[in-house]
DNA sequence: TATTGTTATACTCTATAACTATA
DNA sequence: TATAGTTATAGAGTATAACAATA
């Protein structure tokens, strides 16, 4: 097997893989315990700002008719809200009410096993961590490419 | 609002779950692009090694009636052959095909968001990180605990 | 004309339950 | 009897296409 890439690469890149599966079960157990689906929360997770329907299909890699759906049953349970937005009156921006804000919260904070790990870290690790993480997000994300 | 929690906690959960989601995107576009679904290819990548395909459902948080028939799916094509276990017959180790290796491989090598990404940090960085990921999943998983 | 969001439809995915084989 | 995997079925999720409203 020839290894031409830079010796830390396919280590990292298995680590990440596996980690962020950990997270996602870790997020799914979370969401379920709160009668929430995987999307409903990854979607209600996304709305510590307003956002326009289309901009939630294209975070969730889905087609907007889905995305209509699953927003009509999170208003239904007052979890959302729908406002028109004046600039565009097509755009319609999704809110979170108090109890959706609350509930998106509780999704976080039952991520035991990702607390946990967390937990292990020295401080200073953590902070570490942070701001890796911060700076790898401060980055041209894949498909948002604004042509 | 009160915050009782330690300062870097809640602001390293929201970096986390953006990273998470930012790595969700890239993986499954790398997947499309290889005519694979998310479940296909997340199945496939967890092929480093044989598993069962219980392994393989509690791994996906699926039910195993699902996995037979990704399964079944993948070695049509394939990518994976089931080989019973000689320990415990009941047992099906599945395991990748080289071409289907090679598929894995070239799914993670195609998650070119993330790979510039992580070419931004400095090697230094890439060390820290990926030892601190390390000791994260050095932890007791979330649902995988053996009672 | 292009875009945002919705509706209707068909297709796929996923879980539930019953079954076979092995332990 | 308990467990691994499969099969058949029903329910939920997802995308495609046509539509209404706004730009």
């Amino acid at each position: 097997m020839p290894r031409s890439s830079p010796p830390v690469a396919p280590d990292l890149m298995a680590t990440l893989a596996q980690f962020c599966r950990t997270y996602q079960q870790d997020f799914l157990a979370a969401a379920q315990s709160l009668d929430l689906t995987g999307s409903h929360a990854s979607l209600l997770c996304l709305l510590a700002e307003p956002r326009a329907m289309r901009e939630l299909a294209e975070s969730l890699s889905c087609d907007a008719s889905n995305i209509t759906l699953i927003i009509d049953r999170l208003e239904q349970r007052g979890l959302v809200e729908r406002h028109i937005d004046p600039a565009d009156r097509r755009v319609k921006k999704v809110v979170a009410t108090a109890e959706g804000a609350a509930i998106a919260a509780q999704v976080h904070a039952r991520m035991r096993g990702i607390h946990a790990a967390l937990d292990s870290l020295t401080p200073a690790r953590r902070r570490s961590l942070r701001d890796i993480l911060h700076q790898l997000g401060s980055h041209p994300a894949p498909g948002t490419d604004p042509a």
